[in-house]
DNA sequence: CGCACCTTTTACGTTTACGTCAATTCTATA
DNA sequence: TATAGAATTGACGTAAACGTAAAAGGTGCG
């Protein structure tokens, strides 16, 4: 049963990389690797972001997945859903100028940038008010630890 | 089925605000008054985060409530969770000095400052790293819209 | 041969703060 | 009295990105 492709049948036999240059990655390595699990890994698979190729039933990663899983990775760094990401990364066409899949790249960053500058806004807003009231609360605690000593017993 | 209580049966007969200091206001005017929903007001009490008396199963909010309602909504601004929230207002006791409730407020304050921090900060790379990619982009389909025009038709 | 280790699929659980019906009741007013 | 406008208590739904079993298959090694 295990239906290995005929062309691309070079996996090697199990676990450590045996030389440098590498052709297929199987998960773990791959989650190493990239700093995540494999449950994430699937996870984006099962949402479309990735596509490995399979022996038999075990996924093979190559340098075109880590690509795509680098991109995934500085997309969801800058903010994107995975939705966006996936919205992107599908429009890419290795055989034209991928002007559309640019261009909406673009759109989009201009939108996440401004969502960004918004909740950094949002969150200099709460640090001011969280700040204030900070200070607040350590007055009324030195109010309440200097005076009331003299009434009761020390 | 009035159930009434006898001491502080004061509410109004049922709509428009008769006079100034109103002392009973129900859910929708609560609403309004703060900009939050039914559910939302609701949902607090639910949670054990606000407590307004009742004419039968009629919800009537008081001053008090009003003071607690703008600590929630303070507290949600600066980013605590409504656990939170509940664990600091929990603390309160009007008969005393209430210093260990200060002392919680300063301590939670504290982790959730050095949270925002973090926040913006992360925000702050992902605003630089967007803004990066973006000018790649950018410079990527300007390429893309220089030259080719030579070769194709109009 | 058996064990440890890697991998697979399936599928429910988690988190937070509500949104969104749905069915019902109450009330004041025209 | 009919109706429109509040209000009530359920109770399921939502979003996002995985976490966490569970049960089972494959395999190189000592």
């Amino acid at each position: 049963m295990k239906l290995v492709s005929p062309g691309e049948a070079a996996a090697n036999t199990n676990d450590v990389p045996a030389e440098a240059g590498e052709e297929f990655v199987r998960i773990g390595e791959m989650a190493k690797k990239y700093g995540v699990t494999l449950r994430t890994l699937r996870f984006y698979e099962d949402k479309g972001l990735l596509n490995p190729h399979r022996d038999g039933s075990t996924r093979l990663y190559t340098r075109r997945d880590k690509a795509r899983l680098k991109l995934i990775l500085l997309g969801r760094k800058v903010g994107f859903s995975l939705r966006d990401v996936k919205q992107m990364m599908d429009l890419y066409d290795p055989t034209g100028t991928n002007t559309k899949q640019l261009r909406l790249a673009l759109d989009k960053s201009e939108k996440q940038l401004a969502r960004l500058q918004k909740q950094r806004a949002l969150i200099d807003d709460a640090i001011g008010e969280l700040s204030n009231s900070m200070s607040i609360v350590r007055q009324m605690l030195s109010e309440r630890t200097a005076a009331p000593q003299a009434s009761a017993a020390g």
